[in-house]
DNA sequence: GGAGCCAACTTGTTCAGACAAGTGATTGCC
DNA sequence: GGCAATCACTTGTCTGAACAAGTTGGCTCC
């Protein structure tokens, strides 16, 4: 039980939706109804409606009566930015190994991301990551200088970086980006998934802050196609998803 | 301008981002500051600077200053479902055509994704569609029964089906889900895009829906690789995007 | 000079009340 | 029967106040 009220109100309210008290398309119950019915205010309500309305579980327009939009459980910060994290939550055994770990120059883009001056050094990391036994994912990682040390302490089989930070160092990310695109297998790609050159693969950068906004790593994962989705849902009043045009 | 006040804050403190008046990493005015700046309640400018927040472009902690975390302008709800809308926002020209348009019963998973009986007659609509002259993506969308015959009278060269639903018919989509995956191109998708057969392309799938919840199109999109690039971001208290594994 | 403490500041949470604006159903008129 | 006005209900916006909790920098003391 969190001491904090609206997330009390909003954890009651998802689990009634998750477990079918509310099916998809019903109505909840209004405002008014549920302050009396927790002896808590109108406005701390409507901050526990608006956290499950970011989830994208209910939508609400003024006049009537929030529906249920959807009925399936969130994923957690953790589970996106951490691919063991995930694959645990969901019940796969994940494998992984360092192939490489060097400090080099970060490049012009690496800097960019990283926001550091350009040519500091950074450590880039390869891995590939196998979901219960099957190779599914090569992960390309450059990681700041500040973090480089850490990184490097760690086991060869470790399987999770950012779970490792958390631990060892209490560097925790707080904000991510991500970019989303399908390329063709490279050669070193094909080699490590065992597929052919060409193959479509999946391809998901992104960079990891912490929560002063100081970038942790930026990395550049390529999925098998086929083993993994991704899932945004949206509403007139909250879009976290956009499309860019790419360099063709 | 707008009549509603934690919008006109949040416009004019996101004009300040993008002009770079604050730029990366700088430090946000505190509340109290920016409420007596605009005479208004602390309240307001909390609603306020929470838009900005779930747009990803600053990021806060408690008990220190809001910081600037992204410097970038962001798009609509409607520049996401509409492709014609997105592209013609950042100036590209689009051309498309329906190729067919058939109505037939629904298949198992169209009927479960616009929420119809099993077997509902839909209509079936195959686009290619072209930026800048360019094939760059292939578009197989369910229309629900319900909507069918607005979307039968449109003319075939039709820019945008979802704006001529609003123009026509006050059919506006206020809810999205979008599940994004690599593939390899079909023997259909390669002879339309001019491209070889297993050439990786991006998907798209996606179900667009109204304000009261109801389903109006089930749609795949297959992006050309390297076209375009989806982009998410998140932070630990709101995570929009979620990884699902596939069935490979 | 360094370590630890403290005080000012800032964001997070909650409350109670008020009015605006949209929805849905009932009512009454033609 | 059909249509329009009305009304109760519900969500959206805004205010002002209070206390909790985390951050930061300066100060004192050693």
């Amino acid at each position: 039980m969190g001491r904090v009220r609206y997330l009390e109100i909003a954890e009651a309210l998802r689990a009634a939706i998750l477990s079918g008290d509310y099916p998809v398309g019903a109505q909840l119950p209004s405002e008014s109804d549920l302050a009396a019915r927790w002896s808590a205010s109108r406005g701390t309500v409507r901050q526990a409606v608006a956290t499950l309305a970011s989830e994208g579980l209910i939508g609400s327009r003024q006049g009537a009566r929030r529906i249920v939009l959807r009925q399936e459980r969130r994923h957690s910060f953790g589970e996106l930015n951490s691919f063991a994290q995930w694959a645990e939550g969901v019940g796969h055994e994940v494998r992984s190994r360092f192939l490489s770990r060097t400090r080099r120059p970060a490049t012009a883009e690496e800097a960019e991301r990283l926001a550091l001056a350009p040519g500091t050094e950074i450590l880039a990391v390869l891995r590939l990551r196998l979901l219960d036994g099957e190779p599914t994912m090569v992960e390309r990682t450059a990681y700041a200088d500040w973090v480089a040390a850490a990184v490097e302490a760690m086991e060869p089989d470790c399987r999770s970086v950012m779970d490792g930070l958390a631990a060892g160092s209490a560097i925790v990310a707080h904000y991510g980006e991500h970019l989303i695109d399908a390329l063709a297998a490279g050669s070193e790609d094909a080699r490590l998934l065992g597929i052919r050159r060409g193959s479509p693969l999946l391809r998901q950068r992104h960079v990891s802050a912490t929560n002063t906004g100081r970038p942790i790593e930026w990395s550049d994962d390529r999925y098998l196609a086929g083993s993994v989705t991704f899932s945004v849902s949206n509403s007139a009043v909250a879009t976290p998803l956009e499309r860019h045009a790419g360099d063709r």
